[in-house]
DNA sequence: CGTGTAAGGAATTCTGACACG
DNA sequence: CGTGTAAGGAATTCTGACACG
């Protein structure tokens, strides 16, 4: 529906657009930063959202960060984006884990 | 730059996008409705814009109107789309496309 | 940790043609 | 005229691994 957030960029075009390599794109992926959709063979599907997303952990590399302080920083931003009602339910499920997996 | 007009779907996508089959959407371009630009090794990137106008030429089809039917409104609606002076000098270079090819 | 690369295979796309109508 | 399809080839993408560091 939006052009924001339909998945519809090859990782070839993705290249392009971020300047990255593929590589890059697919180890952040494997680092859990970015999650593109799949085809019904299996090629990976972008939004242009992701492209902003890619830009900005880009940046962040060049700052030297490391990708599991980039993912810290997207949750936060993730929080920051929720309405106070479902931050609560996420807070809430985060303490509940962090519970069952102390008793574990 | 613009999320509307960067060229950066495939025709996998478009045809799922559209409904339309490769073969139409290939054939719609040999008759001058639809231009995709190309990729280095000649594969076809079409933009949010091109999926538009090819479910309106989709449209258009079903109401039995011919390509070259559906070029002329494009036209048509092309020259409603610009400014004053553009569309006198788009004009008169007509004009003398004319007059230059009755000379020949 | 983050990224390049060669390897082999699979998915995707391309063109020109034949078919039907 | 508009579209399906089989054909052969080329471009694109995928994964897992080795390398460097």
């Amino acid at each position: 529906m939006d052009y924001k957030t339909k998945k519809v960029i090859t990782i070839g075009v993705m290249s392009e657009l971020t300047g990255l390599s593929e590589r890059q794109i697919r180890y952040y992926e494997e680092r859990k930063l970015i999650f593109p959709d799949r085809s019904k063979g299996g090629t990976r599907k972008y939004s242009f959202e992701d492209v902003e997303t890619l830009m900005d952990i880009a940046n962040h590399m060049e700052d030297g960060l490391q990708t599991h302080e980039i993912k810290k920083i997207q949750e936060k931003r993730e929080q920051r984006r929720l309405p106070e009602a479902q931050l609560k339910e996420k807070m809430l499920r985060g303490q509940l884990n962090a519970h069952f997996n102390l008793r574990k």
